[in-house]
DNA sequence: ACAAAATGAATGAACGTTCATTTTATACCG
DNA sequence: CGGTATAAAATGAACGTTCATTCATTTTGT
């Protein structure tokens, strides 16, 4: 029985470990969204991504871990948005685009995901910790976005780019959440009425109403 | 053992009825609020209200009669408010008092209830006829209360009632979903700069601009 | 005497997770 | 090349709970 010791083989198909774990996450994003992150079993989710409960547990070790991974997926995605819009000349403008983006033209499904996960986060304390985390990221991306804008003469000096962009915020998960319930919602109009808005008083100044100094 | 027949004896304590329907709503509100709609049990519900599983579903025949019965409770409250708000002087101001009453001076278990319905609406079809129902209520009653201010002075002539009140209502949702997840947020310096830039386009006339005819 | 009100143990289905087992793929040796 | 050893990959039945709902029975009020 004793093998010489330690021939060791860490064999693992180079790419195979990571091709499952998306897999995995597809057909776990696809049940929540369907049935609701408590409604939806493992078993259903093992069936979505064609593999044994037992297999799946050796890529994710609870239900809990598929919406981390889930958030992480996601949240890389967005980073690479901002980091795009950080470069834009007009960024009121590119902002405007990445609402449609994210509350239009991506599939509805995403933004019920989002709901889903929203709503757990206000009990289940690992969910709370990852939605803080992407909060604050976006929160500070705006923001980064707006001091960016206010360098090139897009946006108007002096505001407070954090409270507009928690402003910013709210808007889009409300809207958000609309169209993850009706989903006939069209946002577009209120997108261009909000942003319409935020032009008007965050948009380079128009010259008016300067107390002398 | 045949007893004449039909002495019958409408007995029930004249509003006892109500009295039990309400006792069980406010169970089943705590409930849902700490564990999450489908967290809760219905053992943890009858032992908050002091009463048995059998009674309780003498009152609520499911679980979903709960959500639906709490829904239905909360919009009456909120149908008061508006019918104040139309008689104010200057809309705006009460639109931000009533936002400021809603998102900040309520408990915030209230505000976690609103979000786990709304995400439960996103795909349970009956919690979804009641947040539609809910949703357009708030909606016109929003849109009325512009008109009122339009008639009144204390709102520029010529706007878009619904789209503004969509807007407004996406930002009362994000708020709302935030606090829920954040207990330490505090949306009122977001409300007083969401209702300085609403001022600022759908305020009286600020006599600028003005392309002469 | 009687029915409404209330009880709470029982029921049966469903769930997340585990584990003893089998399959698959590769590395090593002759 | 062929055979064997090895461990990773994968299986799926089983486990122990938990839960919404029911119902035979008792209590209460008139």
């Amino acid at each position: 029985m004793n093998v010489h010791f330690i021939p060791a083989m860490p064999r693992l198909a180079p790419q195979s470990r990571a091709d499952r774990r998306t897999q995995i996450l597809d057909a776990a994003k696809t049940c929540f969204v369907r049935f609701g992150f408590h409604n939806a079993s493992m078993q259903q989710i093992c069936a979505a991504a064609g593999m044994s409960a037992g297999n799946l547990y050796r890529y994710f070790p609870s239900k809990d871990a598929l919406i981390e991974g889930i958030c992480e997926r996601d949240l890389g995605g967005a980073a690479e948005g901002f980091a795009e819009a950080r470069r834009a000349s007009d960024v009121l403008d590119v902002l405007e685009k990445m609402l449609v983006g994210y509350l239009w033209r991506r599939p509805r499904e995403d933004l019920c995901m989002w709901t889903e996960i929203s709503a757990e986060a206000a009990r289940n304390e690992a969910v709370n910790r990852i939605n803080r985390h992407i909060y604050d990221f976006i929160i500070k991306s705006v923001a980064d976005v707006l001091a960016q804008g206010i360098a090139n003469g897009s946006v108007r000096k002096g505001i407070d780019t954090h409270r507009q962009a928690t402003l910013l915020q709210a808007f889009f998960d409300g809207v958000m959440l609309r169209r993850a319930v009706m989903p006939e919602f069209d946002p577009r109009p209120a997108i261009r009425t909000m942003m319409a808005q935020v032009r008007g008083s965050l948009g380079p100044v128009a010259k008016k109403k300067s107390k002398p100094k």
